[in-house]
DNA sequence: TATGAATGAGATTTCATTCAT
DNA sequence: TATGAATGAAATCTCATTCAT
């Protein structure tokens, strides 16, 4: 019912802005910003290629020149998000470090790149309603994450030989208790926050829960069974 | 689009099946069963109520007449899960084990809970990505999980007073290191299990872990700073 | 699973009141005032069974079990709505007052009955978006209606062997004179209060108006061509 | 524009016509056209997005495309049947006339035009069913009718000083006395005409009306009190 | 390479009405 | 006579995608 002054004004669903930025990579990344952005708060489902469009240099017809179809695009946004960890998962250099430093520095990075990336969060979550489909489809997704269990395992038995490990875990196990804690916390927020008020982002709690975490993975793995 | 893992996907447009149950909350029960199937598997967007129908005993029509709107039906479906964990865990009876046993039991009973309910933890996963919009217009969905709180609690304040846990955590934080780590196998089961190569839900995977998570919270509760 | 408390809660249409007046025609009667309402507020297209049903207290059943169609409701609305009118119109007595004065009396009757009744007037223009299907199968608005006539009729000619009367109108052009500026101020009411600011409603502006009407039909009576 | 009393429905669900005109501008008037048609024809609630497509040289699909709702095409149908009326009234020139023959210009304009328009009668009529909403949402329709007013008023005082009107009317009343019979004529057409067996649409009546609606406005102006 | 216009297919929802007792 | 439960049919609207240039 909005007011609607001239007679001949109508939206027509989206599309419509000119710009011919004429720099064809530039809008590809410029749709799958966006397109990140949109999918992360709304799900695959969910996700409008109109809204995608409306807020992004291009038009909706460009998205379907550049990436073939909605569930392609989604699956590209993905593998640039699995991308963003493992590139920065690379730089750790625990090789430097001794194992239990080394151990806590991968715990507390894995805590900070998901409090600092709820979207890559989102879409994981989302990914996984989805089966995982198109994980188990990329190979490059698939490529690109395998490394990361090498660090675990190197850690894992650079400190046993040390000493300083007291438990043989397998890295899956390692990795999964590692993950799972600092995942959790980004990906249930609203619902944890809201059925126990508390503000999980809150700074304070924050810090508490980086070095619980952070002193749990550390003591389980350096006391015996 | 749908991932539709396998269902058998019948009839498109459902409506057709006059039946006429005449037993209201068989009725009722009925098409939250299925919309519980429907919804965690595509969520709430991707969740068809057509299919819901189909699936069901009675039309589209009835869907409507009884639930009034998809996103209502979603909203108790949720209430219903969420309903479903916490009558069980009201049962656990902790009080009348000592405190170290009374934790493990109730790791392990979050465990099983999680690991024999995946639609309830793709349930939650799926609310989380609406932030938590109908848990947050949901009385009755905070209500039932409040308590879940005083459960930790109790048990938190009696292992302290009797000097078998050494930490004074705030119940929140040993709640959530709980519910993280049961919660992840489940929820990222897919994704996790594609990448590293994994079948999480095998037998002995679940148990070891079982075990490692309940070792991991026991030993950080009773050892001290 | 027993019904939880908050999952089987639903509205399921409206009907369920259950109430047993007892008194079949009182209840006839209750329907009639709110359908009244109902249709004069929405049209017939517009108005719902269900909202009728909702503020009556029968329940939706009844109102087929009595009425049996929404469309034949709305006719009796309509018969009862003319009724009336000339229920009342019936008593004026012009008759025993001098023509010019009958004629200022039916005048202000006629301005005080729309202003009192915008919920008849609101009947007849929708009867009309109906192209009056309803009063024309319907011989009870039609011979309801058919005295009026008479009334201006009878008053004309009295005014002209009187010699106080200088036109010889027909009496459907008279009828018409009249009706037009005393229903036009109750039908557009709103688009024309909205259009030109005013609020037709307020006192002083009906009471110049009642004026207004009333001295230009006299005048136009009384001079001749 | 004929008012279309009996609509040859020809088919229900419409959808059917490739077409393609490439002309948007031109698919926007014609949908306008129709719908124009058909909401004056069953009202906004009555009105078909069906039927609108049925007759037009497009589908249903782009009426929502271009109008993104029905009550949004709704709201520009009435703008544009505003917009009629006032376009030709501004072009009266009733400036060069004598304040008498001016009036009565005004008078046969405002007659005549609601008689050649039943659509934009039907139209109003609806839209004071609505409660005026769309009107008073809308400034377009607000702005385009202000106008009107001062087209009067220009001319009741041009009359006063020049001693021809001998009432001091306020612009709103004489505005409403002479919109008021030119309305009801069309607006009341079926009901009246069927209770008093007459028609109204018949060249005599409709001559003999005319003029004595003028000759009524017009005597009324030119006397005193 | 680029794009404004168009659209098929199917989604949710509404509503007057009837069933079964 | 009375009624709670159920429903067919059709309405509005959505959305990823393709056409035509």
């Amino acid at each position: 019912m909005k007011p609607t002054d001239s007679v001949t004004d109508s939206k027509a669903d989206s599309d419509a802005r000119p710009v011919r930025s004429r720099d064809p990579e530039r809008t590809k990344q410029d749709i799958l910003d966006v397109a990140t952005m949109e999918f992360a708060a709304h799900g695959l489902a969910g996700g409008r290629v109109d809204a995608i469009a409306a807020k992004t240099q291009t038009t909706k017809r460009m998205i379907y020149y550049y990436f073939e179809s909605k569930e392609n695009l989604y699956a590209l946004v993905l593998e640039r998000a699995y991308a963003g960890i493992r590139r920065i998962e690379e730089h750790m250099d625990l090789d430097r470090l001794d194992p239990e430093t080394a151990l806590r520095r991968l715990v507390e990075f894995t805590f900070d790149y998901h409090d600092a990336h709820p979207e890559f969060v989102r879409l994981v979550a989302i990914e996984n309603i989805h089966n995982a489909a198109h994980v188990k489809a990329s190979r490059a997704v698939r490529e690109t994450n395998r490394p990361a269990l090498m660090v675990v395992k190197n850690l894992l038995s650079r400190g046993l030989q040390a000493g300083v490990f007291k438990r043989n875990l397998d890295p899956v196990d390692l990795h999964l208790m590692i993950s799972a804690m600092c995942y959790y916390r980004v990906s249930n927020r609203q619902t944890f926050g809201t059925i126990f008020e508390c503000d999980l982002n809150e700074p304070k709690l924050r810090e508490r829960q980086r070095r619980m975490i952070t002193d749990a993975v550390a003591l389980f793995m350096m006391s015996a069974d």
